[in-house]
DNA sequence: ATTCGGACCTGAAAGC
DNA sequence: TGCTTTCAGGTCCGAA
């Protein structure tokens, strides 16, 4: 589930509750994220990373439930309750968390208009969907936010990188921020499982303008929202004022 | 070098 | 009322 509003969401607020407890022994100092991953930095310079991967959930003082996966207990008896139903999220203690920066490109919200043209230029045949989704060129994004930048700029999501124009890269840019931004700022989309560090839902779904909204009719022209399967998930678009 | 399908899992919802 | 199929906020791997 999470893409970078949800996984920063949970990193802001563990920040405030957990900074300065101790766990197993070692004090946390401070919480990242990088990507979609949580990272919790402790004095010792080790970390602890989080992937929630689509069902994940990190739950301060939450209560267990038959898909929880662990428990994570502070020296001062509050608790961090992982949960997961499908079971694809995971949790490792590395040394140095370095180690992830070679796999990630820059963050979706940093990322300067200069930096993306050249992430543009190196995949000029790429269609922009799964572009924008491939972590490894701009990190954060996933299926949903994708979705709604390219409705926000009216750019067509099988696009090619080299098609684009330059005013197109410009919009592109500018919503990539925007809809992060208003995502992060309404705590994440909780469409189905998504939860935060407190167990509430995300309050963006009722701003999502495109995703899940196969057959309605556009929120800004009259055209009908598409559903159509791009690189292997589900793209949702206004086939009518997203340009092919 | 990309791109595609399948795999990893579980459960809810839709289809028949 | 079932039983079956489809689908899901992600990533990884091997084969075209």
């Amino acid at each position: 589930m999470p893409e970078l509003p949800e996984v920063e969401t949970i990193k802001s607020q563990l920040q405030k509750l957990i900074v300065g407890k101790k766990l197993s022994g070692k004090k946390i100092v401070g919480l990242r994220r990088r990507a979609k991953v949580l990272i919790i930095d402790f004095a010792d310079g080790s970390s602890l990373l989080f992937h929630l991967k689509m069902t994940g959930q990190l739950i301060f003082n939450g209560v267990p439930s038959r898909h929880t996966r662990h428990i994570f207990k502070f020296d001062d008896g509050s608790s961090l309750v992982f949960n997961d139903v499908r079971k694809f999220g995971w949790f490792k203690k590395v040394k140095d968390s370095r180690v992830i920066e070679k796999s990630f490109g820059p963050e979706a919200l940093k990322i300067s208009l200069k930096e993306l043209k050249v992430v543009l230029q190196k995949r000029l045949k790429t269609r922009i969907k799964p572009l924008l989704m491939d972590q490894k060129l701009i990190a954060g994004i996933g299926n949903i936010y994708s979705d709604e930048i390219l409705f926000a700029a009216k750019v067509h999501p099988l696009r090619r990188a080299q098609t684009l124009k330059e005013k197109e890269i410009v919009l592109l840019w500018q919503n990539i921020q925007k809809i992060l931004k208003a995502a992060v700022k309404y705590r994440g989309t909780s469409d189905r499982d998504y939860l935060d560090a407190f167990g509430q839902k995300g309050e963006y779904l009722s701003h999502l303008k495109v995703y899940g909204k196969e057959g309605e009719r556009c929120s800004r022209c009259p055209g009908i929202i598409k559903r159509q399967k791009i690189g292997g998930r589900s793209a949702h678009f206004c086939p009518k004022c997203q340009k092919i």
